[in-house]
DNA sequence: CTGTTAGCGCGTTCAA
DNA sequence: TTGAACGCGCTAACAG
């Protein structure tokens, strides 16, 4: 593939020359210019002459040089072009789509994404975030607000842009672009009590895993009480991740209470797509025996029948305002004074309510 | 927040202490040994007495010590504990149980998922590899199969594992873990042919976009010849992503054409679930009018009524296989000889067949 | 078990 | 516009 470089006196690891990556020496070399000359094509173009400039790229390509950006951050105390990002689970669609955004933000700007995954541990989550902060990323998206003090200090100390996404706080670490879930939460459910209905399920995973399920079952007690109601513990109940979950608890709040849920808000996963299918199995009707909310509008919520009314989070934006941040801010704009941006969220009302 | 350290006898950068990173010298300052001690207590910590690594480890708690990857990784010539991937979309939960899979076994070993998102751009994708080689991880994945040259001399340089999971094919560049989608659909179309179907719609995404369309597409045909049926360009169409599209195309296959399909085998994407609901909404008796097949498990597929018939692709499985091979190769295990490993599909068959 | 010495490959700084 | 010298923060190799 590539030549045998004229390197016999100073490579001799192995028989195989090419497994030996080349160093920004070697292009030089090729290229018959100084090695600050390679770095200079590589970081700041416009200052080489055309000629030179056209050398050294051959050289590179020549070399199948790759760029170290070990040695260059060290030298240059600067950060890698990397964006890190911790969410709870790649495998939940409803992180992808703020993933999405964010990667398409920063690819504008060079920066690439990577990803972790704490599988909803706060000790992995900060596992997770010490090892991308030892590869001195240029900025840090979290779908979890930071509380850790130990983590708070690590953080400050990196002095790169961090966001979180998952939720508004009020005060949030350093910047927050996200929506309100307790707003959201209650929104849908004063939606539901001006239908008409006054027995409302909600069902959402465990706080314990994740404290935005705390923030939206507070913002449905929040709605039932300013509406002079008062939550039936009955009526709350908890699922795990799944589909199959949405139609369990919804067969739980209707057929198993005594006072059965006329409504069934479900905050969270895709709980709500299948308690619609649980529904239409156990011939009940939605939304006249039971309706049937959901907090997020996923790709099927509109296909379904009944249609489910949920609310329409924009997780892509979210993503894409989050890089557009940490970009800014990398270079130096001028502070955008507000560090929450509330990106909202819209109620849609469809069939199942 | 955190208090200021009493650290004021050995650190002197700044009024504000807690602004700069801390050094590995920082830490060994605080702990009184040595930077090499220090050092170990991060790598080797069975070599360091254990006095010597509490006082260690309450020196780096002490001072928010951060490792830093890029003077380690440039002095060991090593390389980072990242693993980087690279798929076409995050958006696409298809891929999501993959990384998943990956992320789990690759946690095990003290290793990280960097993710790339080609945005389905063969241009994007080499310029993703690149960036994501210039962190020199300890390993590559990637969804599509390696094929420009100047890549493969790139990646062959590199050294390191480069595992393909998207296809099997027989002659990876390095390692493959992953199945035939050219036998996956020719073993969906055979069951369909078996089940008595005769004019077999074929829809998938471009094959402009992904080889896989056109393996499958491939493996579809062959399946078709083998019975003696030549395939009928009418009865093979493309889709975009999305539920929508299913439907769309459903239509088209059955409604449209002088000589309608009495079975649609949807080989990419969710198009299967939005042929489904078409069906319904139509008024459609499915398989009766017309029997759905999909190519992969998505979650709501047994769900749906009628239940889908689908292959099911080890997805986590491939993420995890891919994980542990890397693994393997970077202790130095024995070549496990394969190169190419076939994780393999299971058809299963419901209601909609 | 702990410390000393040297240098990884590049970019900053300054000179030519 | 190009080049030479130094050192970023850490770890391999060795010594004690």
């Amino acid at each position: 593939m590539i030549k045998k470089q004229a390197a016999s006196t100073h490579d001799v690891r192995s028989p195989r020359n090419d497994g030996a990556a080349a160093r920004m020496s070697d292009v030089a070399r090729v290229a018959r210019v100084s090695l600050m000359t390679v770095s200079r094509v590589l970081r700041e173009p416009d200052k080489v002459l055309d000629v030179t400039r056209e050398r050294v790229d051959a050289a590179i390509r020549q070399t199948g040089y790759v760029h170290n950006a070990l040695a260059g951050g060290l030298r240059s105390q600067g950060r890698t072009k990397v964006v890190a990002a911790v969410v709870p689970s790649v495998r939940n669609s409803l992180f992808a789509g703020t993933l999405q955004g964010l990667a398409d933000a920063l690819r504008a700007d060079g920066l690439r994404l990577a990803l972790g995954d704490s599988d909803y541990s706060k000790a992995e989550e900060t596992a997770l975030i010490r090892a991308f902060l030892s590869l001195r990323p240029s900025g840090l998206v979290v779908h979890d607000a930071i509380r850790s003090t130990a983590l708070r200090s690590v953080l400050a100390r990196a002095a790169i842009p961090v966001v979180e996404v998952g939720d508004l706080s009020r005060r949030p670490f350093d910047l927050a672009v996200s929506y309100s879930n307790r707003l959201a939460a209650a929104t849908m459910t004063r939606h539901l009590l001006e239908r008409g209905y006054r027995r409302i399920g909600f069902v959402s995973l465990s706080p314990r895993l994740t404290r935005r399920a705390l923030e939206r079952l507070t913002g449905f007690e929040t709605a039932l009480r300013e509406a002079g109601l008062e939550p039936d513990p009955e009526l709350i109940a908890e699922a795990q991740p799944g589909f199959a979950e949405g139609g369990r608890t919804l067969v739980e709040l209707v057929a198993r209470r005594a006072r059965p849920a006329d409504a069934v808000f479900f905050a969270g996963d895709v709980h709500g797509i299948g308690a619609i299918l649980e529904a239409r199995r156990q011939g009940w009707d939605v939304p006249g025996k039971v309706a049937i909310a959901a907090f997020d509008d996923v790709e099927i919520a509109p296909e379904i029948t009944p249609a489910l009314t949920c609310l329409r989070i924009p997780r892509y934006e979210i993503g894409f305002e989050a890089g557009r941040r940490i970009i800014a801010r990398l270079h130096g704009d001028p502070d955008e004074s507000t560090r929450a941006v509330d990106l909202g969220f819209r109620l849609i009302v469809r069939a199942s309510t």
